[in-house]
DNA sequence: GTGCAATACTTCGTGATATGATGTATCGTG
DNA sequence: CACGATACATCATATCACGAAGTATTGCAC
C-alpha cells in the first residue's frame, strides 16, 4: 500500500489495538498484521509519539523474563479515534471526486 | 483535516484535477478549494514530484501577460488513479477495524 | 497614477514522520 | 549450543507538507 496513505491509518490503527484492553507492541505487531503491516521501528516510533501526547499511557512489567510495555488507551486516545471518524467523511468526500470519473460538468 | 490523513490523497486529488483536460496550478488550488485546502508551495511541490515522476506532462504558455505552465495527466497518471483505488479498498478494511466498537463492552 | 488585491509561479527552510539497520536481552526447542 | 521467536530501543535517512518570502503582471478602486 502507498506509504503516503498509509499515514494517516498507522496512529489510529494502533490506538484502536489499545482499545480493546491493556496490549503491548510486539502484540499490536501480530494483531494488525493481517490488515496494517508495521516494522518494530515504526511502531515503537508510534507508541513513544501517542505516549508523548497522552493518547496511551503506559506501564513496564516483566512477563517470563523479558519485559513488557503495556500500553492503555486513554480518554485522549479514544477522542482521537472519533475525530479520525469525522475526518474520514472528508477523505471520502475527496474520494469521490478522484473517483467520479468525468461526468463532465462546466 | 489531519494532515497525516490529508497527505494520501494530496497526489491522486491532484492528478484528479488533471484528467478532465488540460489545467494549471492556480485554478486546481480553486478547483480542489471545496474539498481539499492546499497552499501554494505545496501544490507546486506536488506538480513538480508529479511531473518529474512521469505522472504529469507540461508546457508553459503566457496568457494574457502571465506566463502559465499547463498539466496534462500521463497514462502513468491515470494508472496511478487506478493503484489509489485498489489501495482504498485496504483502506477500507482498516477503517472497519478501526471504527468496529469493542465487541463487547467490558 | 498610486495603491492594493488577485493572478501565477518559484525557492528555501523547517518540522514531522516512516522505515531499515542495528543493538540488547531472554526463552524455548532441537 | 545454535537459532528462531519474543520484546524493546535508538539512529540515520529520505520523504514530504507547508509557511515565508520573492518575482511579476493585470485590473480595479480612489
Amino acid at each position: 500500500m502507498d506509504v503516503q496513505l498509509k499515514r494517516g491509518l498507522l496512529d489510529v490503527a494502533v490506538l484502536s489495538a489499545a482499545r480493546r484492553g491493556e496490549t503491548y507492541g510486539y502484540k499490536i505487531i501480530k494483531d494488525l498484521a493481517p490488515d496494517l503491516v508495521l516494522t518494530e521501528s515504526t511502531l515503537y516510533t508510534i507508541l513513544k509519539r501517542l505516549e508523548e501526547g497522552g493518547l496511551l499511557t503506559s506501564r513496564s512489567a516483566e512477563y517470563n523474563g523479558r519485559i513488557r510495555k503495556y500500553y492503555r488507551i486513554t480518554a485522549k486516545g479514544l477522542a482521537r479515534i472519533e475525530e479520525f471518524k469525522t475526518d474520514w467523511q472528508e477523505m471520502l468526500a475527496i474520494y469521490r471526486l478522484v473517483t467520479s470519473e468525468g461526468d463532465s460538468h462546466d
